[in-house]
DNA sequence: ATCCGCATGTAACCCGTTACATGATTCT
DNA sequence: AGAATCATGTAACGGGTTACATGCGGAT
């Protein structure tokens, strides 16, 4: 069982497959299309990535299933065992509270991939774990925010924006947990 | 005046030294202390860039200036005339709206390098851009929101966050151009 | 017959990370 | 003297971007 680590764009990309097979292309789409699509990965950081994670043996390319007819030229990449196991210990993975902030967008990305594996208690103790990162976090700006002074007028306004949009956050994780906490038994 | 363009990280470190002449080790320090500090610039990542910018007359190593007695050994760099007017171009980049929520933490340092060298006017008018371009953002947001279904209820959560966070941060830009417009003269 | 979209790939280039190296200065 | 900090640098490595190449499939 190699140690590999995987970059957060590989883990990425092996979470969408286990979520369902796709190829490179359908890939593509999926990050020109959802909200996820701020990054839009170039070819050369996309086949090159699936390519890795098939030399791993995290994913494979699936045999061309239905008649050969069309599809002639799809690699369409499925999980292995062992891509599933490790996609699973990277939902599970904890938050660290030192980079909550940069890797806020991450988070919510597996957020949205525990859905169909995770029970909901896990779902809830990660919530309650990022909200606790994030009341961290904001705490730090507010005890940097007051300091005597933080210099001048638009460093302290951008101290406020980050105050402002974490504290969102926080009050997001809230949100959801309740909302998840009242919903109809699910998994 | 060739067009050789700056990497994000450039750009800041060529803001930095125009605020106030700093050496590597200065800068490493800022980045440390400042709420800016979510990215610590690693020795092969600062040194380099510094270099980079040296070898396009953007700075200048500062004479060692008093005795030379001590501080032998620092590198201080001060911005020459073409690096203050790129600086001040940069600083003048219209924002881009397709990437607004990519670059929000980019915009963000050049609203407080802009701080000493803008008019209150200019300044008035990139939040509002940016407000602009923040409103654009959300409303794309809200338009995927309406469609029938996003999936399951963790990705329609998920874009709940884009919202919450986006709204924060469009709300922020309305109140900076509130607290700057009523503030007392300056610039 | 041709053109456009699908689909995958490759090569050059750039740059950031990690880890190590080096010397000077200050503290104890 | 020895240790910690200051201060700058370098080399290997990995991976992303840009740009280009290629070939199949369907549309006009």
């Amino acid at each position: 069982m190699a140690e590999h680590q995987l970059t957060a764009f590989e883990h990425v990309l092996l979470g969408l497959v286990c979520l369902s097979p796709a190829s490179g292309y359908d890939l593509k789409r999926i990050f020109a299309v959802t909200p996820m699509g701020i990054y839009q990965p170039s070819s050369g950081a996309l086949y090159p990535a699936l390519r890795r994670l098939e030399a791993k043996a995290l994913v494979r390319a699936k045999a061309p299933d239905g008649m050969g007819q069309s599809a002639r030229r799809r690699r369409v990449y499925e999980p292995t065992e062992t891509g599933r196991a490790t996609h699973l210990t990277w939902l599970r993975t904890p938050i660290e509270r030192s980079t909550v902030s940069r890797d806020l967008g991450l988070h919510l990305v597996r957020f949205v991939m525990m859905e169909p594996s995770f029970s909901r208690g896990e779902v809830l103790a990660f919530l309650d774990d990022l909200r606790e990162a994030l009341a961290a976090f904001t705490a730090e700006l507010e005890q940097f925010a007051a300091a005597p002074n933080v210099g001048g007028r638009h460093p302290r306004l951008a101290l406020d924006h980050g105050l402002a949009v974490h504290r969102a956050s926080l009050d997001w994780a809230g949100h959801a947990m309740a909302a998840l906490s009242a919903a109809p038994a699910a998994s």
